[in-house]
DNA sequence: AGGTTATATTGCAATATGACCATGAAGACA
DNA sequence: TGTCTTCATGGTCATATTGCAATATAACCT
């Protein structure tokens, strides 16, 4: 992020890669994609709701680049495409964290 | 993330931080402020919006605990909270790079 | 072909989001 | 006090998202 003028939609590819990764069931997905690749009847039972709408999101991460599928008889798995999540959660996680540390002063002092 | 088992909020709170850097003018505010602080005023002409559609974006970025602010007579200043931003935005460029990538395998081959 | 299983898609209702306009609140200054 | 600037908030509208139920599709088996 150097560049002195951006496009367009220079933020808006960035953007809806992050909106994809906005909802908690499919962070929640993407988590346990992190272990092994999974199926949707598995996923399904992970997320606890209706087939499909864990169908619906699996198809918006998938739009986002984030996952990708591999046909196996009947069953469709899924498997993330990116292995720099790791980035991501961090990130996430140190957000958290501060967050905290703001609440525990507003608390404290 | 190495948890066995997680509680409901988990995913929720990291999602709501995720979604508030899934829109292309939050990102654009998010990548600014990385440089220094600045006020309403400079953010609205750099987002190119109503000010009042900026200061809602603001207030999202706020409430997730991203950025924080400074009075300074009648202007606001927002600035950074996190430092971490970084590797967020290392893995949206990794999953661009992919998608990229991607789309050239498909038109070549 | 018929039946079963695994996924995807569509339709619809409820809710959330985003944009603008208009207004309100607070500081600066004459 | 009045006015200007800066920012936030309420109202309203258009659009997007989400969830479930129902249906479609595809593979496999008998």
């Amino acid at each position: 992020m150097t560049m002195k003028t951006k496009s367009p939609s220079f933020y808006e590819r960035r953007a809806a890669i992050a909106k994809a990764l906005g909802h908690p069931s499919r962070l929640m997905i993407v988590d346990a994609l992190q272990e092994k690749e999974i199926c949707v009847c598995e996923l399904t039972d992970l997320v606890g709701a209706d087939q499909s709408t864990v169908s619906r999101h699996l198809s918006v991460l998938k739009n986002a680049g984030l996952v990708d599928t591999r046909k196996e008889g009947p069953m469709i798995f899924y498997r993330l495409r990116v292995k720099c999540l790791e980035g991501f959660f961090m990130c996430i996680e140190n957000v958290l964290r501060e967050n905290l540390e703001r609440e525990e002063a507003l608390v404290g002092g």
